[in-house]
DNA sequence: GACATCGTGTACTAAGTAGTACACACTACA
DNA sequence: TGTAGTGTGTACTACTTAGTACACGATGTC
C-alpha cells in the first residue's frame, strides 16, 4: 500500500525546507489551515489525502502543478468535472478516444485546438 | 431545490411503463438491486441520487446514456476520472481549452480524432 | 537549564454516503 | 372478499470523509 500522494508532498517539502526552514509540518500545515498531526499523518500515508482545497493551497505552497497534485491524491478538479457534467456525450466521448493515445498525439491536439489551426 | 435527477429517471420510468407494466418502482428497483422505497425517494429527490453502480445499472434499464444520467447525478464516470488521472497536465489543459467552445466545435474535434484525420 | 520548535501518537467527532428493513394505506381483479 | 401488487413514510445503520485537540518525547539554542 504505497501512499504517491503523501510521499510526493513530503519529498518536495523536504528539499524546499533546505534553502527555507518554514517549510517544516507544522508551519507548511498552519498556512494550508489544517493541524500539524493530520499533515503528518497524511504524508505518511497513515491519513488520506485531504480535500480538494486544501490540496490546492499545498500546490500553491510547494510550487507544483495543482491538477497533478490532486490526480496523485486521486481526485479530479471539480472545475474539470463540472466542464464534462455541462456536456457528457462530448466529453466522454473525446475522453475515451484519447484515452489509448500517446501523449504526443494528445500535446499536438492541444496545441492546435489552443492555436485555432484545425 | 429541484431534483433534476430524481425527476429524469421518473419520467423515463413513466414513458416506459406505458408500454410494460413491469417499470413499476418495485419491479425497477428489483432489477437494478435497491429498495423500492430508496428508488421512491431518490425519484422524488427525497435521497440523493444512489451510487455509480446503480445509476449504470438504472441507464441499461432505462436505455438511457450512463454519461448522462451520471451528470444529471452530479458525478463524472470513473473511467474518464482514472483517465485524467493518468495524464493530468495534458487532459486539464484540453478541457479548459474546450470548455468555452461551442458543441459543434467540439463535436467536429470528436468526429476529427475518431477517423484519424487531424 | 529553561524555552522554543519539531514530528508524531492517541482519541475523538460532525457530516455525508449509500443504502436496508418494515409497515402502512391504496388499487385492481378474480 | 381476499390476495397481489403499488408507492411511500419512518427508523435505523455501517462506512467514509475530513478533519480537530491535545499530549508526548526528542532536538536545538540562548
Amino acid at each position: 500500500m504505497s501512499a504517491p500522494f503523501g510521499e510526493f508532498i513530503r519529498q518536495r517539502r523536504e528539499i524546499l525546507r533546505e534553502e527555507d526552514p518554514t517549510f517544516s509540518v507544522r508551519q507548511v500545515a498552519q498556512r494550508i489551515g489544517v493541524e500539524p498531526s493530520f499533515l503528518s499523518k497524511v504524508e505518511r500515508g497513515e491519513a488520506p489525502p485531504p480535500s480538494e482545497a486544501k490540496i490546492l493551497a499545498l500546490a500553491a505552497e510547494l510550487g507544483e502543478d495543482p491538477d497533478v497534485l490532486l490526480a496523485l491524491a486521486g481526485k479530479v478538479s471539480t472545475d474539470l468535472q463540472e466542464a464534462i457534467r455541462r456536456r457528457p456525450e462530448l466529453f466522454a466521448a473525446l475522453i475515451r478516444e484519447l484515452r489509448d493515445m500517446p501523449d504526443h498525439a494528445v500535446l499536438r491536439l492541444v496545441r492546435e485546438v489552443r492555436d485555432g489551426n484545425w
